[in-house]
DNA sequence: GATATTTCTTGATTTATGTCAAGAATTTGA
DNA sequence: TCAAATTCTTGACATAAATCAAGAAATATC
């Protein structure tokens, strides 16, 4: 558990008894290969670290699944609109390996607030760490061609690629798998 | 001003009290069309309500502008990033026309959390709601066909395509301004 | 460990979209 | 109001990427 208390440091910049007091709210939890974290529809109760697997978020739309993110070791993982609003989730949530998290339930989260001084600066710093991402990435759909993403996302990814099927990371970036397979037979023999 | 007291209210769902005290924080001001909101490098340390007007938020990469967003009369405009942690902003946004603004200063805008109860909710769920539309224009991307992308936009921006050049929203959608000439005479004769 | 299932690769072909170019239309600014 | 500048449209062509299909490779299951 040095690696998740470590990470949550880093992630949030806490005190060191702030960060004991919300390390100590995280409970350790596993999921089999191929379960649900969460359906779609339903309410997102947890925010959990995932300390080993991963996690695809996806949606199924005319029959054909989107993969809209795949999550890793060292991240975080929720539905953010759902967790923060009690909306229905808008996405699928499935562990593609075995997976061991840290998760926090809503209720303890929401003491967090009384809590730590200043909880809600670290929590907009999450968020909006969350929109940058997401600003980065509808930039790449307008910017870059397929080739371009893979090789964007292939540096910051190299493990992922030996780990899951690729047509779901095909799915994340904009392409088939078909062109996922080219592209990188292209990129490893050049 | 009762407009934008009026959207301030259905945006934030404030107390009358609340709206008040917020909505006297927020200053007119005019930019000529041309005129830059912000620079990209700069500091954003601003939050407007466009009350009048079109801006746009764009950047230039290898010599081409990708526009990122086209943000119209009823909406906020700012560097969420910038504005929130006084980064150096990764975004231009200039006037497309002579555009009228509710603005409050980064300085009022931080009064705001010791003022207003619980503003910190109010916060997360503007900055939450920012993050779910960037979710579905990412979704967009990864499911859509450019027309699709056209036809959807479409719908909810009628007015826009008669008030602005076309490839500024051609490049938003991410395609070209001949690509958008085209799916827009086939979709208006249809 | 052998078989069944899933995933990946590759080629052939089709389709969507980009690029270039030129003239038409619209907008801007004196 | 007119000339200049910008934007839009359209056609011809090029290119990127999707689709379909079939066999190879990898993985899962008993």
């Amino acid at each position: 558990m040095q690696t998740f208390n470590q990470s949550l440091q880093a992630y949030f910049d806490l005190k060191e008894n702030d960060l004991s007091k919300i390390s100590s709210y995280f409970k350790s939890e596993t999921i089999e290969k191929g379960e649900f974290f969460l359906h779609a529809g339903n309410q997102c109760k947890k925010l959990s670290f995932i300390n080993e697997g991963i996690l695809r978020i996806f949606n199924t739309t005319d029959g054909k699944e989107i993969t809209q993110w795949i999550s890793t070791p060292g991240y975080f993982v929720t539905e953010i609109s759902s967790f923060m609003f009690e909306t229905p989730s808008r996405w699928e949530i499935q562990a593609l390996s075995k997976t061991t998290l840290f998760t926090i339930s809503k209720e303890k989260y929401q003491k967090l607030n009384q809590e730590i001084e200043n909880w809600h600066l670290i929590e907009k710093a999450f968020i909006a760490k969350c929109f940058a991402m997401l600003e980065d990435r509808v930039y790449s759909h307008l910017s870059m061609t397929a080739e371009e993403r893979f090789e964007f996302f292939f540096h910051q990814n190299r493990a992922l690629f030996n780990e899951i099927p690729q047509q779901y990371i095909a799915s994340m970036l904009g392409m088939s798998p078909e062109t996922l397979s080219r592209i990188r037979n292209k990129s490893l023999t050049k």
